[in-house]
DNA sequence: TACACCCATATTGTTGACAATAACATCGTA
DNA sequence: TACGATGTTATTGTCAACAATATGGGTGTA
């Protein structure tokens, strides 16, 4: 295993060559799925069995998710799948938004031409998808994630990455789930793109920033007053 | 073990129950003080030894470690201790400067009146240290802690205080063990705080966020610019 | 000489057993 | 009945042996 695989593996592109990292991935996995569900007891033994394999490289998955913060673990007294309240999602937003927003920075300065001429393609894409799916959401919220993605990436900063993609989408991921879905904001979102790729392309490194915070902040409140009405 | 006294763990108040937990502790101190040297190969065996540990607690500090970004590993092939080249550290001040100015921004908007009193005593503190050690720039640099911690804390966003104390603080001390200190920077680094201060007690988010990115994006341009003298 | 292959060795990954700790039910007492 | 002590059980933490993989050196060949 070199340096190189290494770093695909990370990125999900190639398999982990270890039980632990590929019992990592299937937890994971549960857990965004919500067959494992927010809240519940993570027992190491039951959850060996389940996996076919010894606590060991359960723990290890174990201590990775819990890095994720997908999952508490109190010394001793067991580990839970967290519970995302609204406080833990708002801070998340905040975080993400703050994030985002020197990445959209970053990549006005730094994207070359032929990126950002990708850019806008890739949001041609996702208005057709948009008009023929009309509704469904599904294209819609991959399409989000590839639009974010991209931005994050183009920032070349590896620290805002790896904790963008790392750690913040998921949790974000798990957020949506519990909000569900809201097909209408769609073309909404990709007007958004639209005028944060337009600022881009400008080499707008101010506009950029500025309307990704404004972009993900809003996208927040949508989110918050849904939560507030489910709980009504 | 209670939840609270999890907490407590973590914040390094209270010393960690497990062995592995222990051995992080050490082992991050080592990596942090320079005895365990950048770029130097982690050999599990060596180190259960030296700790007087087995195998297992050790692999769990190490994984932790590595979630840090302090150890780099590759599967099968071994851990070292990170390298920190100009690139990474750039990235992390920028990660930094983006983080702490949103936290800037919550504090001005959150921070009891109490609380920025406190702040402002802390500054009066910081500034009669520096006029009698004059030079010596131990306690400007853990007075420059102490006053980034405060606006992590007074945030109110756990992901951000997280990731703030938990990784970038522990990397910035690297980074400053490599450039050397700069203790003639001192009073200017007071002076910047003070105006941050002020800002947060006019509870001006605005300039509170934009003040503090600035101080960051400076404080990293002298880092930079000592970085590339020693390289000459 | 340069390069590819293979074997010995060092190192990491995995396992199952054992020790330590916390959660829970039971019992006794006020 | 309510509450606290105590012993049992379930669960996590630790260990040492074993399996799997990479590293490095030596050999042979083009």
């Amino acid at each position: 295993m070199t340096e190189i695989e290494s770093s695909l593996v990370e990125q999900g592109i190639l398999e982990s060559p270890t039980l632990a990292g590929r019992t990592f991935d299937s937890i994971k996995a549960d857990i965004l799925s919500g067959e494992l569900a927010q809240g519940s007891k993570i027992v190491e033994a039951d959850l060996a069995l389940k996996y076919g394999i010894s606590r060991g490289p359960l723990r290890e998955a174990i201590h990775r998710l819990e890095q994720l913060k997908l999952i508490v673990r109190i010394p001793h007294a067991g580990s839970r799948v967290v519970t995302l309240d609204v406080k833990m999602m708002e801070d998340i937003y905040v975080a993400r938004e703050s994030l985002e927003g020197m990445a959209a920075r970053l990549a006005a300065r730094l994207m070359s031409d032929a990126d950002i001429a990708a850019l806008n393609d890739l949001l041609d894409q996702h208005e057709a998808a948009i008009r023929e799916v009309d509704g469904k959401a599904y294209f819609q919220r991959e399409g989000d994630i590839d639009f974010h993605y991209r931005i994050a990436t183009a920032s070349g900063n590896r620290w805002i990455l790896e904790n963008l993609n790392g750690e913040l989408y998921q949790l974000i991921r798990m957020c949506r789930r519990q909000s569900g879905q809201v097909p209408e904001r769609a073309p909404i979102a990709l007007a958004q793109h639209r005028q944060i790729a337009a600022a881009i392309t400008a080499r707008d490194e101010e506009l950029a920033e500025i309307l990704m915070r404004r972009h993900i902040s809003g996208a927040w409140k949508i989110v918050k007053r849904i939560l507030e009405e489910q709980h009504d």
